[in-house]
DNA sequence: TCGCGTATTGACAGCGTTGTCAATCTTCGA
DNA sequence: TCGAAGATTGACAACGCTGTCAATACGCGA
């Protein structure tokens, strides 16, 4: 019979199963030294009673929380999306839950709000998205409290501080080489904000592909972007109103090939037909827009389910721990080829 | 002097205030019957040692675990991000967390996931986003848990359980009467799937506001969607194509309405010249498009700073609780006018 | 100045787990 | 058959805070 009210315990268990109540915790927790007829039997009563274990209790007594924190920015952001649905699972799957917070990066009372987060929650472990993974006020309080962190794409990844990422510029390689191998040889860039470490890197891997065939990056075929629909449409008025117009856009996020998709609409030519468009992030529009974009697949995801395993496995000793080596991690991802590229 | 190690605790403020730790409990908790000297100097130590009671021992000792769960399915959906955004910030002036969990809407084992949650974090209560808002499992495993419940738009609601939502009705009459103003009276319009509730209130909307001039709705005008964008292409295609077509289409989705403009691009139909578009949800790419479009904004954090709020209250004695009639909050919507509509 | 009602404050017992360390049981070699 | 090492198990003290209820202090009228 189990307690008069309310859920049971731990006591409850164990009064059932005839055992300690430290028996019954070192089953949940999978402690080793417990015999396997005792592990059964306390697993049995536990089933039957649906017994759950308190995570205020469990967290109280043992030091760990069992929550990750995830710290966003701007939530809109198809990034931050994909994060928190790989995060979750992953959490789920390894016994933890995810606290979300949206901070403004530049907040005047972002250590406060961080403090109290940390102090309060006491969270086993955060994901940081950008830009708050490359804002020092953020890490320097992170750090200080002690909380393990994971940085997701920073600009930089940081000695000791444990990041996962992808690899834009050979991604932004792989892109220009498919326009390449379609026969296109004017070929325009479109790049992102200054102050975005993905742009350079693009930027990058754009001009490593043209050079490897060969080709020197022509300035007039180069526009500076901002990452916004707006600012790739007007990169692209500019681009096809030139005298010798590219055959190819390679744009390097797809708001932007989606504002390029808009200026060749309105200049009326068509793509593929006349231009190739291409992006960069397989957002949810992309495919949603005519032509489909062909773009690259961040692995977001898995990247984000990669952080919450080092997070839990910085807890967990029967986990490996971290290696230097291991701690930047680079992830792969997919070139998504549609029907916005064709060959000239 | 505070504790020789890790962060101060209840006690440490008490010793250095000269007080109880009841005391200090008392002002954190806002608790009357302390004087108000006693106050001040217990928030001066508390602000000096940096204090922030831990939430693990608050939950365990009081019940209360301060946290919120967000239910969702489709991460990707704008509607999630909202909520997700406007929670978090409610919740963090309340001094609440918000927890997320991802569930399919028919995994088999969906209520053990929700008990899982629900008996190991205690949270104080939790937002249901369609289409959990509407699945009987869900509801069942929470309501026999205790744990209080708001339905975010949901299909219909239940008597006994808090809901928030907007007026889909009278949102879509007003689009259609803005058409209406505009001079159009052939106007079609693309309907959702018949499975998700807005899908009727939004066709009743738009059937009112006709009848309300004295038109009755054109069958050849109504067209099958749902809400996807290429349901509204498809059905585009399908309407404009009519021997006598429509000048304008009311699209219940902003995806559909997306369709709709990419269809009539392929068509060579100029919007709004030739062809007035609306659409409904105001999602992102609504703004980006090309003409921008016009279209209805749900109240979306609003709904769901509401939500946490009335989450809250339940725990609160201090807040007003929940009068039945006051259980199911309709919000106000904003009609937003882009480029996409004109007079013809 | 005394007594009483009210305003403040404090002592202490939980809340449900985990960590520590000692106790008991087994197993196996001598 | 006895002892030692290793395998299992349990007793009990934290963990840090809130709830209960008693204790003390203060304010005011008689």
């Amino acid at each position: 019979m189990s307690s008069r009210s309310g859920s049971p315990t731990i006591v409850d268990v164990a009064r059932e199963a005839g055992v300690s109540i430290k028996t019954v915790s070192r089953v949940l927790n999978h402690e080793p030294g417990v015999h396997e007829s005792t592990r059964d039997q306390v697993l049995k009563v536990v089933e039957a009673l649906r017994y759950r274990p308190k995570q205020s209790a469990r967290s109280l007594a043992g030091g760990r929380s069992f929550l990750i924190g995830l710290l966003y920015y701007d939530p809109s952001a198809i990034f931050v999306g994909s994060v928190q649905q790989g995060a979750t699972l992953r959490c789920r799957e390894l016994g933890y839950h995810l606290v979300v917070e949206s901070l403004h990066n530049d907040a005047p009372d972002l250590r406060q709000q961080i403090d109290r987060m940390v102090m309060a929650l006491r969270p086993d472990g955060m994901i940081l998205t950008p830009p708050l993974c490359d804002n020092p006020e953020v890490l320097a309080a992170l750090r200080e409290s002690g909380t393990p962190c994971v940085l997701m794409s920073p600009e930089r990844d940081l000695p000791g501080v444990p990041s996962v990422r992808m690899d834009d510029v050979h991604a932004a390689e792989e892109i220009t080489n498919l326009l390449l191998s379609l026969g296109h040889r004017r070929i325009a860039f479109i790049k992102g904000p200054a102050d975005q470490s993905a742009s350079a890197l693009r930027y990058q891997g754009f001009v490593n592909a043209l050079r490897a065939h060969d080709i020197e990056p022509d300035p007039e075929l180069i526009q500076p972007g901002a990452f916004t629909f707006a600012s790739g449409r007007d990169a692209a008025h500019q681009l096809l109103s030139r005298r010798q117009r590219p055959t190819a856009v390679f744009a390097s996020n797809d708001d932007m090939a989606l504002g390029v998709l808009a200026a060749a609409q309105r200049l009326g030519l068509p793509v593929p037909g006349e231009l190739s468009v291409a992006g960069f992030d397989d957002s949810p529009t992309a495919a949603l827009v005519w032509p489909p974009l062909t773009t690259v697949r961040q692995p977001v995801a898995e990247m984000a389910r990669t952080a919450v395993e080092m997070l839990v496995s910085v807890q967990r000793p029967d986990m490996p721990s971290q290696v230097e080596a291991d701690l930047h991690k680079v992830l792969p991802h997919e070139l998504v080829v549609r029907d916005s590229t064709r060959a000239r």
